[in-house]
RNA sequence: GCCCCCUUCGUCUAGAGGCCUAGGACGCCAGGUUCUCAUCCUGGUAACACGGGUUCAAAUCCCGUAGGGGGUACCA
């Protein structure tokens, strides 16, 4: 038996695609709800578009929301503890509760009992109108202002030997819902009390002609199946829900708690959607085809990668033509995967859209949680900066706002540096080498021995203080993984050209001066290779700036680095020495002065 | 077109008639700490969309205008 006064809520996601970072706000939302009130939070797939639904979707999206660390009590799973065992291909879709299932492809029985119920008492009908018919039919309501376009008169009014004369014709149908003729009113938690007027009420498809219900109708049935007693969901399926009332006054279900959340756009605006990447992607490809002789090469190459099992985007269901990635590039398709190959493999960043762009990106879910809480939701006071554990316990409804929200990524980057600079060091450690893995960039490994080799552990401990992200330190830290003879002293910077050869080279100077000194560091060690600057700097008279300014641009061709000690542990002796010796030779000033 | 929703610093927001000379966060600017960067600390910048009401008193209530968003599918 259930307890009637509990709690129940559910996210339920189409599997035609990636996770949505508004949709993973929207699972956060219900699940925090749920959890807060001691009650059920279930995962139902809303998988009726068969064209477009799939697995492979089906999968990312529990392991994304697993990722985030959501947990739900129905609904299908996949087991395991890491994200790796989450993405595994094979792993097993396992089912929790009591419900036949929770893919709507699969309660097809359940859905017909009620499209029969509603069939006999006249609540629906069948409709044999083609699309053509339909389409005629609107614009001429268009033309006379009309707000409905369906006119029920001509369907309602055949005759159940006409209905099965045309269904004996094979004519294929629709099964519509007979909208009632009063207003009805949402009571939205959020938006207040919204009323729609009959004459803006239309009947609508429950059954498509494929025989499979709509959205509308799988909804309401499964909610109301499933006990759900609170619906949070975005602002875009307000207009919809006063048809899921008159349905479910219509089948004599209880009405859930209505509670539509602002939705999340771009900093301009627009929507956050899958073709702004397909839009950076395209134009990195441009750009980069353009400066090609040989392009069918370059084609062949993204659509091989593309299926290359150790590339992480490679996925069976994503597999695309050489055709596909010259239509991609004529914008033609917006094929998420070929954005992503194309990007991978230019080594451009897209927009973040998806939850798994967050992800690879190096965003931590306690960062993306916490963010995303706050578009739409804040906990009153000053409070901020919170946890899964506070939302599980300061969720609210009455404390959801009404506004759309635009998604500020300086302040997601701002609350993931401090997620980062919080986490334990091994973790960080770990996260580190484990999304350099999971974003297709496994070249830490060619420098490291394991995100346990002590390198490593000094490289780690160099960045987590200066990272946004977990992808940062591949590129504030190239330098590290250049060979000697990559690095270039641009000496039209302002710093470095100052920093090295001002007052007649005095910063060259103290490079030659200290190569002695830092040869004679054995054993090496960052710590003691820098005492060995500092006593040098006070036999001087310099300060340690003096010194490790130019040290710095030696040894990276950059006038940014991690601290020196930390920077010369990483490198290692022979590489410190052999890249200041690079550098006397390649910044040899010009045989003009610059500085007239 | 028609219907619906929304409107406080650049952005996310606090604010539920006097506590508001409007608070916080991110960003930005300036200064301090520091071997660079980042961190950290200090200070600063910046908003109640507009116009009418109601009231002793309005960011808060009402009406209108403007702007933004959503819906109007055999997509969810």
């Amino acid at each position: 038996m259930t307890d009637r006064s509990a709690i129940v809520t559910r996210f339920a996601p189409s599997p035609t695609g990636e996770l949505h970072i508004g949709g993973a706000r929207t699972a956060l939302f219900n699940w925090a709800l749920a959890r807060r009130h001691g009650g059920k939070f279930i995962l139902r797939l809303e998988d009726t578009d068969r064209a477009r639904s799939s697995e492979a979707s089906t999968r990312r999206i529990i392991a994304d929301l697993k990722w985030l660390g959501i947990d739900w009590d129905e609904g299908p799973d996949i087991e395991g503890d890491s994200l790796e065992d989450w993405l595994k291909p094979d792993a097993p879709i396992v089912k929790r509760g009591d419900q036949e299932s929770y893919f709507q492809s699969e309660r097809l029985d359940i859905y017909r009992r009620y499209i029969d119920q509603l069939l006999e008492s006249g609540r629906a009908y069948k409709c044999f109108k083609t699309p053509e018919e339909l389409d005629a039919m609107r614009q001429a309501a268009r033309a006379a202002g009309k707000a409905i376009a369906y006119d029920p008169a001509e369907s309602r009014s055949l005759t159940s030997a006409q209905i099965a004369a045309l269904e004996a014709q094979g004519r294929p149908y629709v099964v519509r819902f007979a909208m009632p003729d009063h207003a009805i009113t949402v009571r939205d938690a959020v938006l207040g009390d919204v009323t729609v007027e009959p004459s803006q009420l239309e009947d609508f498809v429950i059954v498509k002609a494929d025989g499979f219900p709509t959205f509308h109708f799988a909804v309401v049935v499964d909610d109301s199946t499933m006990g759900v007693t609170h619906v949070m969901r975005g602002q875009e399926h307000l207009a919809n829900t006063p048809k899921h009332i008159a349905l479910q006054e219509a089948l004599g279900f209880d009405h859930p708690v209505y509670a539509h959340i602002p939705l999340i756009f771009n900093p301009d605006g627009s929507k956050m959607s899958k073709r702004d990447k397909a839009k950076a992607a395209r134009a990195a490809g441009r750009e980069h085809v353009r400066s090609l002789a040989e392009v069918d090469g370059w084609i062949e190459d993204v659509v091989r990668d593309g299926r290359s099992d150790a590339n992480y985007m490679a996925r069976p269901e994503s597999a695309f033509s050489e055709a596909d990635v010259r239509a991609f590039l004529d914008g033609k398709n917006d094929h998420t995967h070929i954005a992503g190959m194309i990007a991978f493999k230019l080594g451009v960043p897209l927009p973040e859209i998806d939850t798994a762009d967050f992800r690879d990106s190096g965003y931590l879910p306690h960062a993306l949680n916490n963010y995303l809480a706050l578009l739409g939701w804040n906990p009153g006071g000053d409070v901020e900066r919170f946890d899964m554990e506070f939302l599980r316990q300061n969720f609210s409804i009455e404390r959801i706002g009404k506004s759309n929200a635009k998604f500020d990524r300086e302040k997601l980057l701002a609350f993931n540096q401090e997620a980062i600079a919080k986490l334990p060091e091994s973790e960080f450690r770990h996260q580190l080498w484990n999304v350099n893995t999971w974003a297709g960039r496994s070249w830490y490994a060619r420098y490291f021995d394991g995100p346990d080799d002590p390198l490593f552990i000094a490289f780690a401990r160099a960045y987590q203080p200066r990272s946004r992200t977990l992808r940062d330190p591949e590129h504030l830290g190239a330098f590290f993984f250049k060979k000697t003879e990559d690095i270039t002293y641009d000496l039209s910077d302002k710093n470095i050209h100052k920093t090295l050869l001002k007052n007649d080279g005095e910063g060259k100077g103290v490079l030659d001066a200290i190569r002695p000194i830092l040869k004679a560091v054995d054993p090496w060690s960052g710590a003691a290779a820098q005492a060995a600057l500092e006593k040098f700097a006070e036999t001087r008279n310099l300060k340690l700036g003096a010194i490790a300014q130019p040290l710095r641009i030696a040894i990276s061709g950059t006038t940014v680095t991690p601290p020196l000690d930390l920077t010369l542990e990483i490198l290692g002796g022979p590489a410190v020495l052999h890249r200041i010796q690079w550098c006397l030779i390649q910044s040899s000033p010009p045989t003009h002065s610059l500085n007239p």
